[in-house]
DNA sequence: CTGGATGCAAACGCTTTGCAAATAG
DNA sequence: CTATTTGCAAAGCGTTTGCATCCAG
C-alpha cells in the first residue's frame, strides 16, 4: 500500500497541475490533458489528485459550484481575491499567515490548513455594471 | 415573479435556520424539521435555502465533503476554527474583518463576501492521537 | 512475473427540476 | 379563482468504486 508506482499518467497529471499557478478542478485538468493530446481517464485524474492532496502535495478547496479545486503545493501558500463577474483573481499576500497561526495558537489547536477566499467586484466590472445595474 | 408567498413551510425553514448559530447543511435542516414533527419536502428546503441565499438573507459555504452549508445572515458575520478529528468548531472573532476590507480596498474591489476556514486539531484529539499516531 | 495503476461504466450522494396537486392572497 | 409553492420522484452533475486489463519494477 506504501508502493507508489511512477506511471506515465501520474507524471502527466502532476506536471499539468504544477503548470497551473491557479486552482483548477479535476474536470479542467482532465480536459486540459486531453487537449494536449494526453488522454488520461477521468477516474485516474481523480485518484491521483486525491492522492496528492492526501499526501499534502496539493491543496484543495471547494469553490462555490460543487466542483473541487486543486492546486499544486510546495511553492508559496497564498489565497485569492476573486472578481465574481469576470473571474479575475489577485493573489493575496502572505501577511495573513501570521494571523492564522496566532488564531490557532491562541485556541491551542494544531494548525493543519486554512482556506481564505475573498469575493468582490473588480473596478472594470463595477464600471460596466453602473451602466446597467441588475439586482 | 417578484411575488413571495408566505407559506408555512417557508416560515418553518427560516425559523429553523435562524435557530442555528452555526452553519448547517440543507440535509441537516431537513432532518431537524422532520425531527421536530414538521416534515417539509427536501426539495422545498433546498428551494427556500437558495432563495434566502440569493436574496442575501443567508450565507453559504462549501465545506469539504460536497455538502453546501447555510447560515442565517443578519446577525454577526464570523468564521470558524474547525477540528478535523472531532468536528469541534470555535468561532473566530471579528477582528479579521478589517483586514479583509483593507485587502479589497487596496485592490479597488467592491467587497461582496469572503470565506475563511481554519482547520486544525484540538488539544483533546491531539492528545489522543499521540498514543497511536497514524500518518 | 506480480501487484499496483488504469479505464470504463455503473454506483453514489447531494442538488435541481418537471409536473400535478395544494394553497396563499 | 389563479398563480405560486409544495412534494414526490426522476434527472443531473461531480466524484468514487468495482473489475478486468495493463504495465512498472
Amino acid at each position: 500500500m506504501a508502493e507508489r508506482r511512477n506511471t506515465q499518467q501520474r507524471a502527466l497529471i502532476e506536471s499539468e497541475l504544477a503548470e497551473s499557478q491557479e486552482f483548477i478542478s479535476a474536470q479542467q485538468l482532465h480536459a486540459r490533458l486531453r487537449a494536449n493530446g494526453n488522454p488520461v481517464g477521468l477516474a485516474t485524474v481523480y485518484r491521483n489528485l486525491n492522492d496528492l492532496a492526501a499526501s499534502g502535495a496539493a491543496d484543495t478547496i471547494q469553490m462555490k459550484g460543487s466542483e473541487q479545486y486543486f492546486r499544486y503545493c510546495g511553492s508559496q501558500h497564498h489565497h485569492h481575491l476573486v472578481c465574481v463577474d469576470c473571474g479575475r483573481t489577485i493573489e493575496i499576500g502572505p501577511e495573513h499567515e501570521e494571523w492564522v497561526e496566532s488564531v490557532a495558537k491562541q485556541k491551542k489547536f494544531t494548525l493543519l490548513s486554512h482556506t481564505i477566499e475573498i469575493f468582490g467586484r473588480c473596478p472594470d466590472c463595477r464600471r460596466t455594471l453602473n451602466e446597467a445595474d441588475p439586482d
